[in-house]
DNA sequence: TCATTAACAATCAAATATGCGCAAGCTGGA
DNA sequence: TCCAGCTTGCGCATATTTGATTGTTAATGA
């Protein structure tokens, strides 16, 4: 177990208990407590956690863990939906992307798609996000114009909200808005956690001519606490292979355009 | 198997586990595990993985503040200078901070500052910055409320610029701008290197009760391309103990409150 | 207040990853 | 064909990480 995982499965204990003990974590793991110290005293100095005697408390992070490590969870289907979803933005798109494991993995897609066929050293697609994340992972990637909406930055999914990003969404156009979700129903529509990323949320599908939703099928049939649209505003759904046939039939009824990656 | 066939295969690996190992994929792919260094130092070089002991992790977030260490020239005057910069700063202050390696410095420092904790749950700084990487680094540190300005991304210095940045800079209103420039004269004022961070910094400074423009002794005296703005609208320079007694004069002269860190 | 105990910091040795120099092999052009 | 430039693999010196040891510090309770 290298370093980096152990400091992902300190964060993890110390998002889910909110605090670590150095004998008991280093008993779990396997390695000794100098280490646990060693490596507690790194992230403390990081303002990740807040060191006690015995171990440590939750500091900054205290709901969520770093994007990186939520990226592990259902990855290959992930990285199928991203790829399909990317495939469908044709070369010059301005392209709106919300933040989230999902949308950042259409990012790095449509980033190397447009390595291949980027044309007379333009950017070939225009990338509009709230996510600093994506922004900053794109950005020295010189084959795609970004634009960051403004805002205010949430620290648990790195999105910019609030009223300084709908100005800037209100003076922009986009061709497509590719939009994760947290939850999306047949009948409820698209939903998030945090009804600041909703509104975003909201706001760019409105702006957008044609709206996808990127989410893998652990999603579908749910709700959450903040409605983004009802499905009547969603152009196109792309999901993972398992998502059950009855609901899919379901979304197309509701004049979803599936597809299935 | 050529080396952009290497690449495609590790991000493939990466973009599936979300890591490697140099010596299980050296086996993978029949190569030894220096030509594996090689690669996976190309690809952290062009930012699209980041380097571990033992092999490389996905995604631009890493447990590490390299920089603070590492940053190429004049690593300890910058630090000095930006702790220097950030001491000027009360708590509950509302602080304007453009790109660079210098501003990236004082908003670690701001974001380190003890006295600057948290009262009562709220953030008690606010960081308006238009630098992703300055945003990105400080969000999952919950000591700073961070405020980000929209527009589009440079990719050369991760700073954001253009009328959307505009639009949102004159909604707001700063307590204090902090600005790291590429030239600064005591008759000419302050210059940047691109006419795009010239007309965001002038803007930023117009927005600011107060102005600190932080620099390293090797920038004063001199001039570039684009003006920000004359030494009659900068407040107070921080620099470092090798600035030349006679240019800090003239500094001083020109109405500057100089501090030497 | 003082004794006891657990946690800690400092240090060392072993294991291992890494960086560098160099030679061999390959590729593309003159 | 030959050469220049580049990549690759190997060996060795170096740096980093880890666990153990030892002395020090801080919390606990009588």
């Amino acid at each position: 177990m290298s370093s980096h995982e152990r400091w992902n499965e300190l964060l993890a204990i110390l998002a889910r208990d909110g605090k670590v003990e150095v004998d008991a974590v280093a008993a779990e793991l396997g390695v000794s407590a100098a280490t646990i110290r060693r490596d507690l005293d790194h992230l403390s100095r990081q303002q990740m956690l807040t060191r006690t005697r015995g171990g440590a408390v939750a500091g900054a992070i205290s709901y969520d863990l770093p994007l990186q490590y939520k990226a592990a969870r259902h990855a290959p289907e992930k990285h199928r939906i991203a790829t399909a979803a990317a495939a469908l933005l044709p070369p010059g798109a301005i392209v709106g992307l919300n933040g989230g494991t999902t949308t950042t993995e259409v990012a790095r897609s449509l980033a190397s798609r447009a390595d291949l066929d980027r044309q007379g050293g333009e950017p070939s697609v225009t990338v509009v996000t709230n996510a600093l994340n994506i922004a900053n992972e794109l950005v020295v990637r010189r084959h795609v114009k970004i634009v960051v909406i403004g805002g205010v930055a949430l620290p648990e999914s790195y999105e910019l909200i609030g009223p300084l990003a709908d100005g800037v969404l209100r003076e922009i156009s986009l061709d497509f808005a590719v939009l994760g979700v947290d939850a999306l129903d047949p009948e409820g529509g698209a939903f998030a956690h945090h009804e600041g990323e909703a509104g975003i949320n909201r706001l760019m599908a409105s702006r957008a001519g044609r709206v996808i939703v990127v989410a893998d099928s652990s999603k579908l049939g749910g709700r959450a606490f903040a409605r983004i649209c009802p499905c009547s505003a969603i152009d196109t759904l792309v999901t993972d292979r398992d998502a059950p046939a009855e609901t899919v039939q379901r979304f197309r009824d509701a004049g979803v355009d599936v597809v299935q990656a």
